[in-house]
DNA sequence: GCCAACGTTGGC
DNA sequence: GCCAACGTTGGC
C-alpha cells in the first residue's frame, strides 16, 4: 500500500466538501499536471491512504485522511465545454487526463499546518516542503505518514 | 495582492 | 530542440 497526499483550495473543494457527498466518496478532478496525472493513472492503487491538505488559504496544511476507492480512469471534466477544466485536447478516445475517486476516511482532530510541518526535520525531504514545488498530487513515505500522524496526537504545536 | 518558482507554449 | 514569454501555483 502506498501513501499520498493531495492538495485542494478549500475555497474550491475542501475537506467538508468531500465530507458532504454521498458516501464521502468523490472524484478527483482538474489536475492538469502531467507528473501528477501519471501518479493517478499509474501508481495509486485502491486502499492506498491519502492525506488531503488544504492550500491556498488562510491555513494551509493536512486536515483529513481518504482512501483510494477507484484507480485511474478519464477525467471526463477535461470533455465539458462549460467546464472550468475543460481541454480540447483531451477526448474520450484519446484522454489525456486522468482521476481517481477517493472516500473520507476521517478528518484529522486538527489541522497540521504547513508551518508545522516544516519545523520537523524528518519531514525535510517531503515534496510538500520543498522550495518552489507545484505538485498538487505527490507520494508520502510510510515513515513519513506515521510521523506525521504521530504529531495530531501530540498536539504539539 | 505580491511575487518567486516553475511548467507550458510556440516562434525560430 | 532551444529558450523567451507567458500563465499558474501557492505561500506569505
Amino acid at each position: 500500500m502506498n501513501y499520498w497526499l493531495m492538495k485542494s483550495e478549500p475555497d474550491v473543494y475542501g475537506i467538508d466538501d468531500l465530507a458532504a457527498q454521498p458516501d464521502q466518496t468523490d472524484h478527483w478532478d482538474g489536475v492538469r499536471n502531467y507528473q501528477a496525472r501519471n501518479m493517478m493513472r499509474d501508481q495509486m492503487k485502491k486502499g492506498d491512504k491519502v492525506f488531503f491538505y488544504h492550500s491556498n488559504c488562510k491555513t494551509p496544511g493536512i486536515v483529513g485522511i481518504a482512501r483510494v476507492v477507484r484507480e485511474g480512469y478519464p477525467d471526463f471534466t477535461a470533455f465539458d465545454p462549460r467546464s472550468r477544466y475543460y481541454d480540447p485536447k483531451s477526448s474520450p478516445d484519446n484522454p489525456r487526463w486522468y482521476m481517481v475517486d477517493i472516500r473520507l476516511e476521517r478528518k484529522l482532530k486538527r489541522n497540521i499546518t504547513l508551518e508545522e510541518l516544516k519545523r520537523h526535520r524528518e519531514l525535510a525531504d517531503m515534496p510538500l516542503l520543498r522550495r518552489g514545488n507545484r505538485l498538487s498530487v505527490m507520494p508520502v513515505t510510510a515513515e513519513q505518514w506515521k510521523f506525521i500522524l504521530s504529531l495530531e496526537k501530540s498536539g504539539a504545536r
